[in-house]
DNA sequence: TCCGATATTTGTAACGTTATAAGTACTATG
DNA sequence: CATAGTACTTATAACGTTACAAATATCGGA
């Protein structure tokens, strides 16, 4: 038994196996072994076969700094999350569909965490300066938005949740607050209700508009009153929107039905309420927007209008990379329609 | 004018600055800009102002990809999240502290997602597989992790949320669990409330055990009837664990106080309850655990020992970083005390 | 003036991959 | 039998960085 060590004979021990190692294996050139693994058509098929046999068998996976060094691509999705509380599990529902779309494709999901109070432009920034992705994902999308005129600026890869309201277009995947608002007003009326107030986002979002479009077209059209709180939005903290609750119920013009898009908002009001000895089904009604149908669940009278946020991701996943793939084609936009079941109203007699 | 190209001149047009760029500027080596922002003593500090001063000028921000491949370093942390709702917010509290704790290094947070029903080594086996990270952390740990044998077995440097009841050691940040439990039994005990239930997370994590220690400790001491519910956990559905409720609250032994290591129990609960006829405060009375003061602004009877999920992150954080830089130094072990300030008990007088 | 010590800078190679251009072998055609 | 085409494979260089070894300059002392 010779112990000495032939001249060429590399070390595959223990170290992690790379191209060079199928190379050596095959006897093939790491040019061949790195095109084989491309699928090139111009490597014959047995090649192809046996490289990506041996690669399996020896348990290679590519280097993707070496990848991402030699064609500049990161193969990598940002996803910006912001910690908004409007609709619970928003931001898991949304990983898990993006996560979903990019299942199968070789394209990484990174969550970049958009701090609260942060300017929203600088993780983009933050991103596109460091080259940390080859596309963005992100949500609150404003009519103006920074982030928008930013990326096609760059001709950066995006997609956002949300519209914007830019002479260009853009990709997207948006739900539509308008007609989610407008129904919701119509189910309060079918329940009696006259005096029907909505919970808006902050006013520099677009969906902003959009839910108040649809809220004071079904206003007027049915020649209500117009309920808009003051001081309170979406995004206030629960125990804001509940002293507030609490000190309307006592006025003599209390609302009696509430739209509330997101769950978060319908809890607080629903407390504060009932701190004030009114009872949601019998002082008032609400519809609430939410994505899963935990709220709806527990108490089947509280009409839930449903936004699949989950669909939503994948979608948005979906356009991405469609966008990355035809640059220069069409935009994918996408708008979600709500889903409205409502409870028949005669289980209310019960 | 001459319009002829000298042949060495390098056209560093719009393209991204690197280090050569810099050193054409300064007429040093490459290797010694290399050096000079890297702080390295050895290199003039006179040279050493100069390069950082010039790249700072010229906007050069070192690629990722390249400093990857020639170091094996990623200079990434994962923060592995599972979308599991006990606590409102505790992803985004986490994430929060993770960063926080990063902010300042080079490190980059990367938060990839734990799907639901999957196994949990597969996020750990990816990102190893890959070497998509230099640092680990993730939460749920159980008596005998997979994930913390796993990543021993490899040397691969990681912190957990909780503990394991391996032999060995290993860094970690978990709040006591067992003396909240045990101070929620006294707590009730305090408000008159004798058949007091507890629910449990699913009894594979580590602080089911803690949990269920705390509580029967305090139970036989005070001499009561053990209330564990069985078929519902901490992670089971709203709608389950309201129905469960629901059906209890009209049973002759139901309990009178809840210890509920989560908001989302506790709101099922009290809306099961209230469904059936009864209130809280006067029926019955809870301790939840809560990461935000949400709740217990709401309405201030409820009891609430918070869980500070950000600084739980930030400890994490910290934890790794330190484990990382000192592989054989000691392991880093936090537990974090229950923050046990209720209100004074003759303000339910009022 | 020469020597060694110290301070500072530099050239070379490599990390693992892929784009480009160039090669080789075989087959069909005239 | 030369030639062109086809099918496939390969050598070379480069992406931007850093580790290592080597080179150069500076200075104090004998």
């Amino acid at each position: 038994m010779s112990t000495q060590k032939p001249p060429n004979s590399s070390t595959h021990t223990t170290s992690k196996p790379t191209q060079k190692t199928i190379a050596e294996i095959t006897g093939l050139a790491v040019t061949t072994v790195s095109r084989a693994l491309q699928g090139d058509e111009k490597i014959a098929q047995a090649t192809r076969l046996r490289v990506s046999k041996v690669a399996e068998e020896i348990g290679y996976v590519p280097d993707r700094a070496a990848q991402r060094l030699r064609t500049g691509k990161t193969k990598v999705i940002s996803l910006i999350l912001d910690p908004h509380n409007e609709i619970l599990g928003f931001g898991n529902s949304l990983i898990t569909g993006v996560a979903h779309a990019l299942a199968g494709t070789d394209y990484h999901l990174n969550v970049t965490p958009q701090f609260l109070g942060g300017d929203p432009i600088e993780p983009v920034e933050y991103i596109v300066r460091n080259k940390l992705a080859d596309g963005i994902i992100f949500s609150r999308t404003r009519p103006f938005d920074e982030r928008v005129r930013f990326l096609r600026e760059r001709s950066f890869p995006f997609t956002t949740h949300g519209r914007t309201e830019f002479g260009y277009q853009h990709s997207y995947v948006d739900y539509d607050n308008e007609k989610f608002a407008y129904e919701s007003v119509l189910r309060l009326m079918q329940k009696g209700r006259r005096r029907i107030c909505v919970i808006l986002p902050p006013n520099h979002f677009t969906f902003h508009q959009h839910l108040n479009y649809g809220y004071m077209r079904a206003i007027r059209q049915e020649g209500l009153q117009r309920y808009i709180p003051e001081g309170i939005n979406l995004d206030s903290d629960m125990p804001e929107i509940f002293e507030w609750a609490q000190t309307i119920a006592g006025t003599s013009d209390a609302p009696d039905g509430f739209i509330c898009p997101g769950e978060t908002s319908f809890l607080a009001i629903a407390n504060g309420y009932r701190q004030a000895g009114k009872e949601r089904g019998r002082d008032f009604d609400a519809v609430v927007k939410s994505s899963s149908q935990t709220l709806h669940q527990i108490d089947s009278q509280i009409d839930n209008i449903s936004e699949d946020i989950r669909q939503a991701g994948a979608l948005l996943g979906a356009n991405l990379l469609k966008t990355m793939l035809h640059p220069d084609g069409p935009f994918e936009q996408t708008i979600q329609d709500p889903d409205i079941t409502f409870p028949a109203l005669k289980s209310y007699q019960d």
